[in-house]
DNA sequence: ATCCCGAGGG
DNA sequence: CCCTCTGGAT
């Protein structure tokens, strides 16, 4: 018990449903913000998404895939083409090295199609295990909630987990989340951590859980 | 633990 | 000015 402030949330927990529900009832059907086509195009917007807004990222990628929007047109850019297309995105030298090694990969080992499965999504270049868990729930291979900083900062403050690494965050969201919530979750706190649940000043006085977070009422000055 | 890295907001 | 943004590889 490293953190005896932070209550150890089991499956089943009234509060968690609460706020699950919530989150329902404000948005039933939550959809990302990244504008994606396809398998392909999804992977590539995610792997580009990593440590900058959506915003961003789909102002650059509405360009580039206008020119290429497929594995071959993309490994036919090349890294020199492809620089320009999202150089403001920022990381934009590894990114766009990782992006043509990716769309290589698919083309040569996996028919020009997205493997669809995690193991070997991970072992593509510049997909790590965030970015294997988005497109995956997104295309409903299989349930995942992927941990980013809104999700990492979010289950800390709602004590939703107190774990140290994404991976043991993820871990505990999935054991404590209804089921009926399972696919959907990630997009709610993703979103919540955008525009409520802010890093530098959370929006406690507008939050629809302020009344079920521990973290609140030092916001509140309560 | 460190590096990558531009754009937008406060 | 400073902090943050749907991370991953070394």
């Amino acid at each position: 018990m490293t953190q005896p402030d932070a209550p150890a949330v089991e499956p089943g927990d009234p509060r968690v449903a609460e706020i699950f529900g919530r989150f329902e009832a404000i948005e039933p059907a939550p959809k990302p913000e990244l504008e994606y086509l396809d398998p392909f195009t999804l992977l590539v917007s995610v792997v580009l998404s990593a440590q900058a807004t959506d915003v961003s990222v789909n102002k650059a990628t509405g360009p580039l895939f206008q020119v290429a929007d497929t594995p071959a047109k993309m490994a036919a850019l090349g890294v020199e083409g492809l620089t320009p297309f999202i150089r403001s995105i920022g990381l934009f030298n590894t990114k766009a090295k990782n992006v043509i090694a990716l769309s290589q990969q698919v083309l040569e080992r996996h028919g020009g199609q997205v493997p669809l499965d995690r193991e070997a999504m991970q072992a593509l270049p510049g997909v790590g295990r965030k970015t294997a868990s988005v497109v995956l729930n997104e295309l409903g291979v299989e349930p995942a909630i992927a941990v980013d900083t809104h999700v990492f900062r979010v289950s800390w403050r709602l004590a939703l987990s107190n774990g140290k690494t994404p991976h043991a965050v993820e871990a505990d969201l999935m054991r404590v989340t209804p089921a009926p919530y399972l696919t959907r979750a990630h997009h709610w706190l993703i979103l919540h951590g955008r525009y409520v649940c802010v890093a530098r000043r959370p929006k406690c006085e507008t939050c629809p859980v302020a009344d079920l977070c521990p973290t609140a009422p030092a916001y509140l000055g309560a």
